[in-house]
DNA sequence: GTCTATACATCGATAGAC
DNA sequence: GTCTATCGATGTATAGAC
């Protein structure tokens, strides 16, 4: 196999100005929305004429593909400094989710909700969200938690809180600040279940009443 | 105070109407997205012009307003039948959220996420929002669920389980299926803390290893 | 190769005839 | 109340200057 092709002159000009235009087009999202503004908005704070944005990206939707792609690879860059036991883990990563969240509501949107019509992903971008999702739970397999069922548990629990704190209250931390408990809670009923592990597939029909 | 005016023919005639416009719009948004079809599009489906549009909506967005205050309005139908116990309420309450949120993700989107750009809920819209929410919560509220701190914390976590669920695998179960667990280990939880007050406020400081 | 100038179909919205 | 015609703006595309 080739290695890396020796990036050259001209190619680390292209880079950089694409990322420009990245830069740019997240600062414009994060004012007027995901999807509330133009490619003559975009053009027009970089001080170009708006064809010129398709010498660097194909059409609109390439472009939120690259934002996604390096919302992804923002997400993958987070640090999760080792922990002791699995609610510290648990901890650590649900932290790490909500303020990456919280912080960029757009970005969230974009890689979380997708809510962008006809917007889908491509594979490369895809494999790098799941990139950083493995990562961002590989402290609780570490602990233990390794089914699928728990882990979607977690990360669904976890999620409403930030869903809700920035569907409702963008800014603020009514649901945020529930974090810690939330995470004991879970914690709790996860080491409770694993000592009466008959209890975890508990079926989920309806309990009849009388 | 006058009585509410006996609607003539032709006020009646123009609901009826808008209604249809509505029916319509809700159809389009199910096949194409929230934000992912036209007037015209909406227009050609009713045997219109575009502009006859404009006799019964003054904008876009207050077509998108009317849909919100129909998608609140049947938030608000929904009936929960008594229950004897918090768990249970809890339960209700959460299937139903679960039911109206997967049964179609559209009015989801646009009642609880709001990722219009630029859209927002008329004041009228909203308090039939928020008297539906109210109703929602009716039945913990009975059995003593009563601060809002824990309310949000049930909402919260719930809600969790629809958001993945419908950005990740819509039409799946792998989250609401968590839906009975969830709220058990909620109900524990708050039971459990109920027994000891003294736990409810800790802080959410971080613990100091060592 | 990168940008400008220009064009095209379509968007939400408005004006005015009937 | 519905239509046709049309507006400015948008995403997209191409031709051609430098």
């Amino acid at each position: 196999m080739l290695g890396e092709p020796v990036p050259d002159w001209r190619s680390l000009r292209r880079e950089a100005a694409r990322s420009d235009i990245l830069r740019a087009a997240s600062a414009l999202a994060r004012e007027k929305g995901l999807t509330g503004w133009t490619l003559r908005d975009l053009a027009r704070r970089l001080g170009l004429a708006a064809p010129s944005l398709y010498s660097y990206f194909a059409s609109k939707d390439d472009l939120f593909d690259a934002l996604f792609a390096q919302g992804s690879r923002e997400f993958l860059a987070l640090e999760y400094p080792p922990s002791r036991d699995l609610r510290e883990a648990m901890l650590v990563s649900a932290r790490a989710y909500v303020r990456f969240s919280c912080d960029d509501p757009v970005r969230y949107q974009l890689l979380f909700q997708r809510t962008i019509p006809g917007f889908t992903p491509s594979a490369g971008s895809w494999a790098l969200a799941q990139q950083a999702y493995d990562k961002s739970l590989a402290g609780l397999i570490a602990f233990g938690l390794t089914e699928q069922r728990d882990l979607d548990l977690v990360t669904g629990v976890v999620s409403g809180l930030v869903a809700q704190q920035l569907a409702n209250e963008p800014g603020g931390d009514r649901w945020t600040r529930l974090l810690e408990e939330t995470v004991d809670l879970l914690h709790e009923h996860l080491v409770r279940r694993r000592r009466r592990p008959n209890r975890s597939a508990r079926g989920t029909s309806e309990r009849r009443p009388a």
